[in-house]
DNA sequence: TGAGTTAGAATGGCACCACCCGTC
DNA sequence: GACGGGTGGTGCCATTCTAACTCA
């Protein structure tokens, strides 16, 4: 299976979801995460070589991408239209994280009416960095809904599990903490709807 | 005064920055924004004719730029090490507003050091979107203390106020709330740092 | 009080019996920690402003002097002879700390040998870094009693406490810490130790 | 091959690696330890003639230099800027020993930021006296990754065994202990290391 | 050499408080 | 403006781990 993960701001979750779900389907088959994010983010979280699956810069990709089943794309944040065309001809599933911040949202509505225009079916919106407390995240699920927009059903809540592991280079499935367990139980969940698609 | 906010990802509250910096900086003396980030999304804040001073995309800046006497430019997230060391001769100060997640840092440290290889000094960074429940600010500070990275003495709390502010178009000064009261003391405090350089 | 703390070899515990016999002397009467050790370790570790007393440059020590009553000099690790027979007249008290290591001890007696030979007295070794599973200490004591070289009855154990409290600038007594409670004692009690002398 | 160990502060493990290096490199090829500080502790270690090299004061050390094929330097705690430069550019290799302690971590950062200032590069950071109980030694190691600073692989334990063979002018491979195989190991681990480069 | 004991550190669980958000 | 809820931090306790000592 192929997989980009895109957004046209920064800041929404995008390494965050590559990381993890990477991590729920190395579970299930081998899997290649390609960091082609000029941050390089994914390679710094990959630096001290606690995680389960390779990750691979883009232009250092190309003798590990056979070996794979599963290949994820952490693409660099606001590509251009023409390889947002490109990455959804050549994936799967195209996977927007967005979070329900209005400016965040209203970016994603671009990129979703740019699909629309262009026929691109293949892809879905990840809300992310969902703070329990406050109610914005059903505003967003409610106007995504309305507009036909395909949504996951889980949404990623902000949670200081993913920064500790972040920091620790791990992934929020492999830091025991209290409290981050039901991190990891929300990206096995957006694991699941992939698999089920 | 001649002020470019620059940040290496996005999602660090750059527009925010920006908006309210130029509200601060507004009650002194004829303030533009000029927004120079293709998500426009300083542009989109100001939508609705709710801020009290003007915002102008980059290609339409022109006209106003001779009527004001603080030039503020949201830049785009990830400039090129050309603009960067453009921008830094063309403004008084540079803003780089940081979240003090790993990652983020990460990044920003990257920009310190370019800046720091070619002998630019009029930087600042600014630490954004800072949960006071958490310590990770603090680890932060100690870290660009330590490594003597001119820094902004006062931080940015991560406050629903903003987000509450940027749906209405508005700034969090105008927002008149017990919460939005001490949103806009932290930008007006940034605003004095800045006025007393 | 004019204290002293020397030692011929570094990564004894200098500097940290520095610190933590002046925030003793401090509760005591106004103390002042010049730190004259080329590796500015005391000034490192009072960056952020969390001790309780001032600590100084031995160049900028001059204008605090007058006003404190205890005057402790963490001086550079391996003095010259001629310093050490400056500091021997000018202090009160010189305090030498060693670990019970076998090559640390042995440049200590080398010093010890040095004050016997120009009759200095007011020396007295402190042991420090004592590991409570091994016996070298007792060694070490038995070694420098049967010398009759003055020795503090009380010992500093190896703790993580004081690698802790460093990290964070303050002090074991205000780092409030399960098991830092027995690392203030100590210190406390050669305090007293001092002051009974 | 010439080596020279260097450090800005003591107690570092610096006379440690200095006599355990040689004995690896010893079995290799015919090698030479100068003892360059002031303490003279490898001289100390080496006075009941127990250890299977030569090790020669700086002083003494002419007429040995040409019969050897490796020439270790261990150097004096704290040398001058212009010292070294100079073991720079006399040396293939420089090894800076460094516990992960707050304090000690500090002074190697400021050598290596020299280091780079003056474009030397022949360095290479040995994380020595590592107490496997605690997690300090990890923070430590991702600080100098992050900061890409050359790090040895192999760390130095913390155990008695080193102690014990100071005592007894022996190195820990002579000393047949459990507990000294370990300790054999890890040195053993960093010659290969240094044979590799 | 090997097993048992001990000290110190880390970890995980739990109770507690602090902070901010939403609601009334 | 006061309340309840959710998350983060801290302190406390029990458990586990490593390495040192001791004894057989």
């Amino acid at each position: 299976m192929f997989i980009a993960i895109v957004s046209l701001k920064g800041g929404v979750g995008k390494t965050t979801t590559a990381i993890h779900l990477s991590t729920y389907l190395h579970t299930d088959k081998p899997t290649l995460l390609i960091d082609a994010d000029p941050n390089r983010s994914a390679l710094v979280w990959a630096r001290e070589d606690n995680l389960p699956f390779i990750v691979a810069s883009q232009a250092g990709s190309a003798t590990f991408v056979p070996k794979h089943s599963h290949i994820i794309t952490d693409m660099k944040a606001r590509p251009e239209e023409d390889d947002l065309l490109d990455l959804a001809k050549g994936n799967d599933l195209i996977i927007i994280p967005t979070t329900p911040n209005h400016l965040d949202l209203d970016a994603t509505i671009k990129a979703v009416n740019f699909f629309k225009k262009h026929n691109v079916n293949n892809y879905k919106i990840l809300l992310t960095k969902v703070d329990s407390r406050t109610t914005n995240s059903k505003t967003a699920k409610q106007f995504l809904i309305r507009e036909n927009i395909p949504l996951f059903k889980t949404e990623i809540p902000l949670l200081i599990a993913f920064e500790r592991a972040s920091q620790n280079g791990k992934t929020v499935k492999d830091y025991h903490d209290s409290r981050g367990k039901q991190a990891w139980k929300q990206y096995e969940s957006v694991g699941k709807e992939i698999i089920n698609l």
